[in-house]
RNA sequence: GCUCGAGUGGUGAAACUGGUAUACACGAAGGACUUAAAAUCCUUUGGCAGCAAUGCCGUGCGGGUUCGAUUCCCGCCUCGAGCACCA
């Protein structure tokens, strides 16, 4: 008997497949669809390590179970090679990025060779491909045409490391999210996409997914950020102490509230700091000079708050700069604000002049960067109010029951008391109450009303209903050279002129020079000829755009070009695809990392939508089912990293134990979606169990050639077991619990393993349902019993319901909730034979003390209870 | 601070809808084979007591509901993730 040898099953296996081109997905064929798709990998330099396979391990093993399902499965790759990295890489190595770009592709298209996927690689793509990237632009022209991409000098968040503008979903706490630099605000020209105007779609369809995960959607919903308020004005007047009338200031604050039933209980309104109407009141406040060097030490704070990393710098060992910094930090304060002297705000549902301040509480960029406080019914005003000695007015009453909520309530506590305590703490302003529950005090005829409907009322009568989003447009212009260029030609007579399609692809020049300018400009403004051209339209001069696409772009809508691939080489029209996209969308499981929640999955949906806007698709989500993988740590827990040197190659691995030993492993370690240390000792247990399934083919050529009866141990057992784990392993797939599933796997190996024989079939059987997870050894075994065809194109076994059970179970019984004794019944048994036989046991006798039990208690196949 | 998620052997982890907690694997210990080692195979492996049968304890902590709780309820602790003055 030969030994398994991985290395030569692996190789002859792989050429197999590829000789007989065993995964390239057909168009059309009279099957049902399954589109299974990875979020597809950036080529870097460093190369796969182990942790990156897991996703498309889990995709492949689902792969090949649907293709036995009888599925036409649609499993693509390619490469999201645009972006900040490859260029980084380049300038620092003096390589071109798309010659480092095709160099880290065929390092990863080798690794990824090595582990048996069952990609298509007849449909693989790159964004960076100006056959791919046409698309990009095209897309991107029709959200221009559309009005969905406009031209925008708002301020935004530079990146003075990286020398580029980025988009809000690019930074970590106000940090650049790829180099940790401090990011700052800086005016600048740029296009925006106004994914804003889908805020609302974005956020409602969220509830169609739902086989999505839950987190993910508390994310996505979190990042759209709706409320709904009202808008309200408050009208500023100069007010000096001397003269008694008021004067007119020309000025109104603009204030958005989630809470204009509150309006009664405003004692004063906040601006934030950068906001516009300081400037314009400034003859009128009399403290400016105050207010001024306020202003700039709040700014200065957001800086410094950017600045420091806190959770970098242990306690122990900061630096003078850091201790610096955080003493600074430290001394400015909490919530700070400055009153705005001389002038004041007129509450508009009572005409009440209100105090005005600037408050480093209130942020610009959010709503009108102006709010009205209520510190009775605000936590954050309270706080600021009670810091400064500010009027508190309720206005709130709140309802008993959320009275009750506040105080727990256990059995030793008087509801009563509670109550008036808690009353009295509302009325000392010692507490206070920020919920919805209750009624309105002290405001005029809405006095008696429910919050709830006050909300509206007291919003449509003083103000304006409106919603506000957290959620920001699109920046999508990077003053980067590695990147699709934008397809727009600014012309002094028809102003921004789309590049017509047939045009399309608008090439990224090739240069020796891409370095960033840092001016604000892309590198590719210097390309004289480049950026020279003619405008479209009237064929006057005119001049190219250089700021280039991010590097989301690409990926916005890659799920789509692998249908594309399946019927031409990216043609124009779009209707070309129309019955392919009909049939492969949406694509019907996605496996990816968490990190994209609220980038790349909202711009996909957000691109996807558009495009159904246009007629391009027929639905209106992107991915059905969404997987998230749980991260692959380090054998001593950390994160792989080449700075901690613990780093594993996949390579070796392979080399190794094999392919489907690693396979296995990596599906065996945990729950898919859980981060998980790796051990090479758990690789070694799954070559372990493949050589024991290999061992065990021995059983069956004994089985032939050996007489059956000399067997102690009955093949109905295995017959059954086969059943379950048939069952098992089908439904564990499906809803990716693949670590159940393979451990099912090695309880009837076990199990074939006590038995001295073993029928080709029960064989075979074990086979298919391994051959997901261990295809080429599978495959190998195959070929072996005599088959002349892939064992993929074998149909996956069924399990038959009524043949799950042993002929006897046996049953646990318990007395008073303990176990006491285990019965063996026979599966048949009716329910008053199994109670008699739990009460006929010894021990059970014993435990019961010849008493009369008061209650038999008998659960379906678990167990007896008796009550004694 | 807020919102989720999670705490089970030496380790990774199982447990259907409230029904025998620790499946499966790793590691460890002992044994067989071997000149020896590796590999392989067999046995043991939650804790305590006991020669044993068996008993008691045990799923982060404290309570509760139940014949029965890892699972449900209340309160707390720890860890992880996300958000972080969003009016």
């Amino acid at each position: 008997m030969k030994k398994y040898n991985h290395k030569q099953v692996g190789v002859k296996w792989k050429k197999y497949w590829e000789v007989k081109k065993l995964y390239k997905t057909k168009e059309s064929v009279d099957k049902p669809k399954y589109y299974v798709l990875d979020m597809f990998p950036y080529p870097s330099g460093a190369g796969l390590h182990v942790g990156h396979p897991k996703g498309y391990i889990a995709t492949d093993v689902v792969a090949r179970m649907k293709m036995m399902r009888g599925f036409n499965v649609l499993h693509p790759m390619g490469w999201d090679a645009f972006g900040l990295p490859t260029e980084n890489y380049a300038l620092k190595n003096k390589v071109h990025p798309a010659v480092a770009t095709k160099k880290n592709i065929q390092v990863f298209k080798k690794q990824l060779g090595l582990l048996g996927f069952t990609y298509d690689w007849d449909r693989e793509i790159n964004t960076t491909d100006p056959n791919y990237y046409k698309w990009t632009q095209w897309i991107f022209l029709q959200m221009f045409k559309r009005g969905l991409a406009y031209e925008s000098y708002e301020p935004i968040n530079w990146c003075p490391s990286c020398k580029t503008g980025l988009a809000n979903e690019d930074l970590e706490d106000g940090k650049c999210e790829r180099c940790g630099s401090a990011i700052e605000q800086k005016p600048m020209r740029q296009w925006v996409l106004k994914i804003t105007d889908y805020a609302e779609r974005l956020l409602n369809d969220l509830n169609l997914l739902d086989k999505w995960p839950e987190p993910i959607k508390e994310m996505q919903r979190n990042w759209i950020g709706k409320s709904e308020g009202a808008l309200v004005r408050f009208t500023v007047i100069a007010r000096s102490e001397e003269r008694a009338t008021r004067q007119s200031s020309g000025g109104k604050i603009e204030v958005f509230t989630t809470r204009p039933d509150t309006l009664f209980g405003a004692t004063y309104v906040v601006l934030a700091p950068e906001h516009l109407i300081i400037e314009k009141l400034k003859s009128k406040i009399k403290n400016f000079d105050e207010v001024n060097k306020y202003i700039r030490k709040a700014k200065n704070k957001t800086t410094l708050e950017r600045t420091v990393e806190w959770e970098k710098v242990p306690t122990q060992s900061r630096d003078a700069r850091f201790s610096r910094q955080i003493e600074d930090l430290e001394k400015i304060g909490k919530k700070t604000g400055v009153e705005l002297k001389g002038v004041k705000a007129i509450n508009p549902v009572n005409n009440k002049e209100l105090p005005i301040f600037v408050a480093d509480y209130v942020l610009g960029g959010y709503g009108t960067g102006a709010i009205m406080a209520v510190p009775a019914h605000d936590e954050r005003d309270w706080e600021f109010a009670k810091k400064y000695n500010l009027p508190i007015k309720r206005v709130v009453q709140p309802n008993a029951v959320s009275i009750s909520h506040i105080h727990p309530i256990n059995h030793k506590f008087d509801l009563t008391q509670a109550l008036s305590e808690k009353q009295k703490k509302l009325e000392m302003l010692e507490e206070i109450y920020t919920g919805v529950d209750g009624k309105l005090i002290d405001s005029k005829e809405f006095t008696g009303m429910r919050c709830s409907e006050a909300i509206s009322k007291i919003g449509v009568k003083f103000g304006k209903l409106t919603t506000h989003y957290k959620l920001r447009d699109w920046v999508f212009s990077r003053q980067r050279y590695w990147g699709e260029p934008i397809p727009l030609v600014r012309c002094e007579k028809c102003g921004w002129v789309p590049v017509p399609e047939k045009y399309l692809p608008l090439e990224l020049p090739k240069v020796k020079h891409y370095e960033p300018s840092g001016t604000g400009e892309s590198p590719l403004a210097n390309i004289k000829n480049w950026v020279n051209t003619k405008c479209p339209q009237c064929n006057g001069p005119a001049k190219r755009e250089t700021n280039t696409m991010p590097q989301w772009a690409g990926s916005c809508w890659y799920y789509l070009a692998y249908v594309m691939q399946g019927i031409s080489n990216f043609q124009f029209p779009i209707s070309n695809y129309s019955e392919a996209f009909k049939y492969w969308n949406p694509v019907d499981l996605y496996v990816g990392g968490a990190e994209h929640a609220t980038r790349h999955l909202i711009y996909a949906r957000f691109w996807h939508k558009f495009l159904y806007d246009i007629g391009a698709v027929n639905n209106i989500e992107p991915f059905t089912k969404l997987q998230n993988v749980g991260l692959i740590l380090a054998e001593d827990g950390r994160k792989m990293s080449k700075r901690w040197n613990n780093v594993i190659n996949p390579d070796d691995v392979v080399k190794q134990y094999g392919a489907d030993a690693m396979r296995l492993y990596e599906m065996f370690m945990g729950p898919f979606d859980q981060p998980c240390a790796w051990s090479t000792q758990g690789v070694v247990g799954m070559k372990r169990f493949l050589e024991k399934v290999w061992n065990l083919k021995e059983r069956i050529i004994r089985n032939k050639k050996q007489d059956t009866n000399n067997t102690q141990y009955p093949i109905p057992n295995i017959q059954v077991i086969l059943h379950q784990t048939t069952k098992k392993v089908t439904e564990d797939i499906e809803a990716l619990r693949f670590n159940t599933a393979i451990s099912q796997l090695m309880i009837l190996v076990n199990e074939m393993f006590r038995s001295e024989v073993l029928s080709p079939k029960s064989y075979a059987t074990l086979l298919q349902l391994l051959a997901p997870f261990a295809p080429h050894i599978c495959e190998e075994l195959w070929s072996q019993l005599g088959n002349k065809k892939s064992i993929f194109l074998s149909d996956w076994p069924k399990y038959d319901a009524d043949k799950l059970q042993f002929d006897t179970m046996k049953l646990a019984v318990q007395v008073n909730g303990r176990v006491r004794a285990t019965i063996e019944v026979p599966t048949d048994a009716g329910e008053e034979e199994i109670k008699s036989s739990a009460l006929a046991d010894e021990n059970v006798k014993k435990w019961l003390e010849n008493k009369e039990p008061k209650k038999v208690i008998y659960v379906r196949g678990r167990l007896v209870s008796i009550v004694k």
